[in-house]
DNA sequence: GCCAACGTTGGC
DNA sequence: GCCAACGTTGGC
């Protein structure tokens, strides 16, 4: 299967960027939403995830790589259904894209971010990675 | 199986 | 602090 991207949010005052990358490898525990295993779920090596600051920021800072697919959240009930998957931080944004900005561009109005503000992790459609990647370029704001 | 009540997320 | 969106729970 051919790559995917993803949005993957949390919120700075609990697990910010610059953990994940000063600790360089991560699993993604906590989500307690079926949509959003459903998404980590559909994970592959290799996949890559937006790294997005909820609540304060609410911004996307950094891109961050799949490198080991769903298994059971240590930090769930024994039996529940709940996954994490493992990451590892890539590079950082050159300049955060801010959830205003998306809101604001036609092309990104699509996105699960928008639609469904609540869905913690996302589908990042291919013409949306690439757009909101070159936003982070041009962004000198 | 329906739906009201309630809890949580997350933006404003 | 408020509220919209959405998920869950529990009574019937």
């Amino acid at each position: 299967m051919s790559k995917q991207y993803w949005l993957m949010k949390s919120e700075p005052d609990v697990y910010p960027w610059d953990q994940l990358v000063e600790d360089g490898t991560g699993i993604w525990d906590g989500v307690r939403n079926h949509t959003a295993k459903l998404n980590m779920m559909a994970m592959q090596v290799g996949d890559e995830a937006l790294f997005y600051h909820s609540n304060i920021g609410k911004e996307c800072v950094g891109i961050m790589r799949v490198t080991e697919t769903a298994f059971p959240d240590p930090t769930a009930d024994e039996g529940s259904p709940w996954v994490v998957v493992r990451v590892e931080p890539v590079r950082p944004l050159d300049h955060p894209v801010t959830l205003a900005t998306i809101k604001a561009d036609l092309k990104l109005a699509d996105m699960d971010l928008i639609r469904q503000s609540r869905l913690s992790v996302g589908r990042v459609r291919p013409a949306e990675w690439t757009h909101i990647l070159r936003l982070s370029e041009n962004a000198a704001r």
